[in-house]
DNA sequence: CGCGGCTTTGATGTTCATCAAGTAAAGTGG
DNA sequence: CCACTTTACTTGATGAACATCAAAGCCGCG
């Protein structure tokens, strides 16, 4: 965790800098979406935005709550979420560090859509929602940024959604697999963030049949499993099943 | 059919008119995303716009096709479906008049990211793409509406993917039967544009089993069918079904 | 007429949710 | 520190929901 901590006070020093165009590169924050702003404009929003961190199962926004600003995540890792009509909670998507979370539905309402709930320790820094809008009305490339940007998140979206949607359980749970070791932690072995059930809530089936598939996959030597830790050992097979499962 | 003729001529007047703020009124085309233009703006984009039209079944755009611009859809149904690797084609949604089709993904791609297909006759006009992007950065108040627009297409779209997701086949048949006479036609009694191969891609079923809950509705005089005509009997029934089954 | 596409119904097997029960791990209060 | 509760994980058995296969009727069209 050295890296974190030193990232961290990075940006918690530029906030004090302010010197133009300084303040927090090393977080990937201005990089991000704001890199059409000048200065001045990224200043302002530097210094109007609030630095916070939530501990691993804590809620960063609530559904229907107001939306007070722009989540960027800068460390960690969190889950969106909804509960269901029926009582189900339903998880949505993760998003991972240099997310603007929920930045998708964030201009259709005033209240977030769904929870944000870190899975992982997390720090996060949260960008006055009123500055952003000023800016998207006075600075029209920024505006275009953000509409690339939102329309890429989009795109991600649908796309797991629907990737998801016509797969069965075996193809679930591979793809999943694949998708922390990919996408997220971008090595074969890694600490499961999530339960058993959180994974079954995220593709959108029960616990049990999560864990007999992952003893299943387990008992082929796909994959091995040490308390949270889980090795991809066989890359090939687990791709097939993911994509013909 | 005499609305829409009446307002096709509208459009292509007001081609020839040119008359500053006097464009498109009718359709619909300048109140759904560019009532932030000033007149000059618009005429311009008026003026850069051309009108076509798709009969049933046509294809207005290809998955992965070059965009050319933004498809405002004025009269008729439209679907979006692309194809899976498996090889199955799977609908994304349904596209209702004054609509921007595909607006979502626009942005992130050069290329079309679904089909677009006309389910009823159609038409539709098409906005210069660079001519809208100059626009987004030069106006920022369009830039801004057009980030609503796109927030809100993005979270009715998840919506809607989410609640279908979690019904069992009952619930999923029930719903679009609702969402046809409710959002579409707004009566208990219309045409179904779609064939029942079509139902099943779009709520991700099988024809045979969609087939057989329809004609179990019909058995329990929830809906009455006649041809392609469908009639909802029992509203209170199948909303109960929509929610419960 | 005959062909292909769409629709419909029945029979059958697979997949998955549910129920049940037990183990392990982790927190809680005395 | 230990009994006690709670929560997560795991496996098996059973039934419900759904896909698949098969077959037949219908309709439009060349």
């Amino acid at each position: 965790m050295d890296m974190n901590t030193e990232l961290r006070n990075t940006c918690i020093d530029t906030l004090k800098h302010k010197g133009p165009g300084n303040a927090c590169i090393q977080c990937g924050f201005r990089s991000s979406i704001f890199t059409k702003l000048s200065d001045e404009q990224f200043d302002k929003l530097a210094l109007n935005k609030t630095f916070a961190n939530a501990q691993k199962g804590e809620i960063i926004a609530k559904q229907y709550s107001e939306i007070k600003g722009f989540i960027f995540l800068r460390v960690g890792l969190a889950k969106l979420t909804r509960l269901n009509n029926d009582g189900r909670e339903q998880i949505i998507g993760i998003a991972t560090p240099k997310d603007f979370v929920g930045l998708l539905s964030i201009f259709s309402s005033k209240t977030y859509q769904y929870n944000i709930i870190a899975i992982e320790n997390s720090e996060f820094c949260i960008v006055d929602y009123n500055l952003v809008l000023e800016l998207v009305s006075t600075n029209g490339d920024f505006a275009r940024t953000l509409l690339e940007k939102i329309s890429q998140v989009a795109d991600l979206m649908m796309e797991t959604r629907l990737e998801l949607e016509r797969r069965q359980i075996r193809g679930r749970v591979a793809y999943i697999i694949c998708y922390f070791a990919n996408e997220i932690y971008k090595t074969t072995r890694f600490d499961l963030p999530v339960s058993r059930r959180e994974i079954a809530e995220l593709i959108d089936m029960r616990v049990e049949n999560v864990v007999r598939i992952l003893s299943e996959f387990r008992r082929d030597n796909i994959i091995r499993i040490e308390g949270t830790t889980i090795e991809i050992l066989d890359q090939e097979k687990l791709r097939w099943i993911k994509m013909h499962g």
